[in-house]
DNA sequence: TAAAATTGTTTAATCGATTAAACTTCCGTT
DNA sequence: AACGGAAGTTTAATCGATTAAACAATTTTA
């Protein structure tokens, strides 16, 4: 490898100090330098193809123009589309994004902040998994910027940018019960993530609002482990109760999507026999025969001002911006009462 | 922001030099250094909750220990994934990595390294553009680890891992003729990826050894610009052509996605009127009325070999590794002659 | 016992940039 | 002519770690 031009090295050839030479590709104290030398010194850069070093840059101005990102999983297509759209609204700051997958794990979580950290990243986008709130509390006390994307935790003042999940789950438990589904189930996780609760909260909600009083065993929660497993095992128990239910809301694509495939693989008839209506948006969904009415969130919208909200935090801002954006409810074939001609 | 612990600080705290600090805590002439100063200046570290400022160590070691992934979309579930697996592989070895999309343009592409540079990522995975041929030259001229995956160029020699997609399209092509088709077209795009051309010379190869005379208008290129539409156009002319095709090879995901989507938007019966066979892998492939029968690549074995081969090559090693690996044919109900009871 | 080798530790240069402060010139003003 | 200030540039410290080389103290060897 061709050893690579320094600030010296122009110096040297220009003859003069490293210190103008970096004055001037850095525009500063414009208007106390020479402008023969300037053109001269910034010539001789282009010329020699000069790069300033970003880990020396970096190790005086105590900035690297990094965002770490933090998703549950890189390759979920959730995920995956918000850290595009992160990318982009990065890249137009000049900052680069690195990333890493919690896999929903507290400690693996805690270890991706540590290595984020060690590397200096400037600040950090955060889809936090469950009973990471000490995690966040201690970022928050050693000042360093973050926004939480996708989930946070209503007991703590920090930026966020999410869903109203309560009322799209209500809009979205609506749209059932107006279309006279009166059995309306929901498939979720068993655990304490606040928007999951929020989902389950504009579930109850609506049905209590549509009059339909709710039975506790149309409720399914799904533990830790195989999720395939667990999602089947749920819908043959809502389905061979004695009054199976007649609609479903799922929690997440995830969920939705195993729960597709065994609808697919049983046989079962949507809508006719099973209305279904899942979160999150996924090319999968036009695929199903009857394709799906979902919960879209606006992941261009979360991505962009997730990332504008920290970069702001990061320039030193330190008020605090909390955003819940409204999910468009996308009505298809999966809910419809009278599904007949195509 | 509480102020880093630094070297400086431990040895200050313990009484000795910078130096020795650094040696201990690196392991470093382990057989000269007293071992109870040793023990002392380590349990100061962990007491202080030093972390080592890896920028600086950077700068002087030249090394970041980071590797830059370039893929054309990271939305792509083909590349998530991919991103995913290097994600963990590199972890295991305490890489980070940094990630950017080329969106398959040679312009964006050679940003994309420019800035990877920049930053100094040890090494670089790209999946290289059309047209970046130039780029990848000059990265080896410049003798900077990198390892092509799922593309490359067959006229130079570069590290590789990706698909024999010659035999993958060989061997699905074939298994839709032993089923009987016989007018067996092919969507692909228009450009002159390697891997490309592979997939279409192993559906000629195919269509040529299985008796069946190639008709040039079963064969739909897609040029740059919107895919849906040029999809769905030439799906149209594919099947309104006085002897329509029987059975279609889709060259990517993306492609099948869109081609699926007018399938059964058209109402047209798979595989009864039209079996279809895609390359990659894609829940969403699952969920189509009739199963899609695949070429599934070894994604997790790609990723590995990948990282595995970059951190070698960065670790001084001279040797390239071109690595081909073979394409699973997971046949299911899209392609069969029988679809009849389920 | 003097020289040589070993052991334990420090000195100081270095990586490449940033930047406050100091230092020359030169000019205009009084 | 002397002084103040502006203009243009350099000096030198600094960020935090790494590491070859030097040094001092102790032990071994001949």
């Amino acid at each position: 490898m061709t050893k690579r031009v320094s600030l010296k090295d122009i110096a040297q050839k220009v003859g003069v100090s490293t210190a103008l030479v970096s004055y001037v590709l850095n525009n500063k104290k414009q208007d106390r330098i020479g402008k023969e030398v300037a053109q001269r010194i910034r010539n001789t850069a282009k010329e020699l193809n000069y790069r300033t070093n970003l880990i020396a840059r970096s190790l005086k101005t105590n900035k690297t123009f990094t965002i770490g990102l933090i998703v549950a999983d890189i390759s979920n297509p959730y995920f995956s589309s918000l850290a595009r759209i992160i990318e982009d609204e990065a890249d137009k700051y000049n900052y680069t994004v690195v990333f890493g997958s919690s896999d929903e794990d507290a400690l693996k979580s805690g270890k991706l902040i540590d290595v984020f950290l060690n590397r200096h990243v400037d600040g950090l986008i955060i889809a936090p998994a469950e009973d990471t709130i000490g995690q966040i509390l201690s970022l928050q006390q050693q000042d360093i910027p973050f926004v939480l994307i996708d989930r946070y935790f209503p007991e703590c003042k920090t930026n966020h940018v999410a869903l109203d999940d309560f009322k799209a789950a209500y809009k979205g438990v609506k749209h059932l019960a107006d279309q006279g589904f009166s059995r309306i189930g929901m498939i979720t996780y068993n655990n304490g993530l606040f928007n999951l609760l929020e989902r389950k909260r504009g579930w109850l909600a609506a049905l209590k609002d549509s009059g339909i009083a709710f039975k506790k065993n149309w409720l399914r929660e799904i533990g830790p482990g195989p999720v395939k497993q667990a999602v089947e095992k749920a819908l043959q128990e809502l389905l061979s109760m004695p009054q199976p239910v007649d609609a479903l809301l799922f929690a997440s694509n995830t969920i939705a999507l195993h729960a597709l495939k065994h609808i697919n693989a049983m046989g079962i008839k949507v809508p006719q026999e099973l209305a279904v209506l899942s979160f999150d948006e996924t090319e999968a969904f036009d695929l199903f025969y009857a394709p799906l009415t979902y919960i879209r969130q606006p992941l261009q919208e979360m991505g962009q001002a997730a990332t504008r909200i920290l970069l702001e935090s990061i320039g030193r801002n330190n008020k605090i911006t909390q955003v819940n954006l409204e999910g468009e409810l996308v009505i298809r074939q999966s809910t419809s009462r009278n599904p007949g001609k195509r």
